[in-house]
DNA sequence: AAAAAACTGAACTGAACAGTTTATATCTCA
DNA sequence: TGAGATATAAACTGTTCAGTTCAGTTTTTT
């Protein structure tokens, strides 16, 4: 008769403990982060918090993972479409560029680098839903630029992890390390152009 | 009359704290590391130990700056002699790729960008030992090669940036989340060819 | 050998914080 | 409306750990 919502039952404030998780989370850092702060910026108590997730650490993960798949889903898309392969790159390169340089893309890759080692397996979740799958959709890209003779390339797997590494150039470590402002667009552009004139350098076909 | 060491009287067992603390850090971490195993490792009392040093940030803090100098030293040395820019280069990415993906440089990476947001002098102190060094020396390398002819480079600064990210290619990354074993030397020169390659497809003049 | 400096070890303080418990309140839906 | 599920506040437990203190020992210097 009726299916009001046929999600998984899960209780009225899930939704809010995940969000005040991602903000603490993203501000503070995992070890910085406490769970009576989440708990108050979720506007939760701290049993609400625990009847959802069995330790901070899971609450982690799961932040983490949201945030990383919002992210690849987002940069996968606009690829997939263009035909010119260098309007294609430069588009793809835009676009994990600004991430790279994001608050929330540098705060992410600032805690998963340095919580890896206490929980590998957030390391694996990370990568599998966000580099990994930028690599997949990269290389498949790739694959069919070559065979629509736009691009020569001997080692895809190769040429697909050098792009995204060329788009850092320089400014996500210093932005990692806060060591300098958010980039002006002028500057992005410089990096983004770089990589696209590097790459197609080597692996391109045309004239 | 005499002078049997003219150097700063700092006490007999400085060295001793230093090499514990590096040890102990290298394999815990910053917030990992207790000050206690620190002491105990360096086989010296927890109260000789803040005899040194006020507290445990600015221990931290020394042994990371010994760290990157140390290893900035070794590979800028070897560049400056080599007079062919592509074999002067790839020498540069081996030694860069080797560390970037040793034990030591990967927990150093690990740990300053885990920890710079809450001490941001650890940032800068990191970045002008180490990378910063290897910038420049490389901007200096290449405005040498331009000079000779040898390259051909309209925006050196990025291009110096853009070489260190190529002999990262998608190992480094995997490596700091602890996804896979340290790379075999084939592997290593996969990307430090790749790495050199592509440069040179862009930047070289030779035909 | 005496004085001064460096070091020890062990106990202590104080604070932070993850996770639990409990007694009470509010919401949802049949 | 009433039963069951969900949420709350607040106090509590147990642990970890940075940094301090101090009375006593060892090393260095003169």
């Amino acid at each position: 008769m009726n299916a009001p919502q046929a999600v998984v039952k899960q209780g009225r404030k899930f939704d809010q403990v995940l969000d005040g998780a991602r903000r603490v989370f993203l501000r503070d850092g995992f070890e910085g982060a406490s769970v009576d702060d989440i708990a108050r910026a979720a506007g939760v108590s701290k049993a609400t918090l625990y009847s959802y997730f069995p330790d901070k650490r899971l609450l982690f993960i799961e932040v983490a993972k949201i945030e990383c798949q919002a992210q690849s889903d987002a940069a996968v898309e606009q690829v997939e479409a263009i035909q010119d392969a260098r309007i294609a790159l430069a588009k793809a390169a835009k676009h994990m560029t600004r991430f790279f340089m994001s608050d929330v893309g540098l705060q992410v890759h600032r805690i998963i680098v340095g919580e890896s080692q206490r929980f590998p397996e957030l390391g694996r979740e990370f990568y599998e839903s966000g580099p990994a799958r930028v690599h997949t959709t990269l290389r498949a890209f790739l694959q069919r630029a070559v065979d629509a003779g736009q691009m020569q390339i001997e080692d895809i797997d190769l040429a697909a992890d050098q792009f995204p590494e060329l788009c850092k150039a320089g400014l996500h470590l210093k932005m990692l390390l806060g060591l300098r402002d958010a980039p002006t667009d002028e500057e992005i552009n410089r990096v983004i152009d770089g990589a696209v004139d590097v790459f197609f350098a080597r692996y391109g076909t045309d004239a």
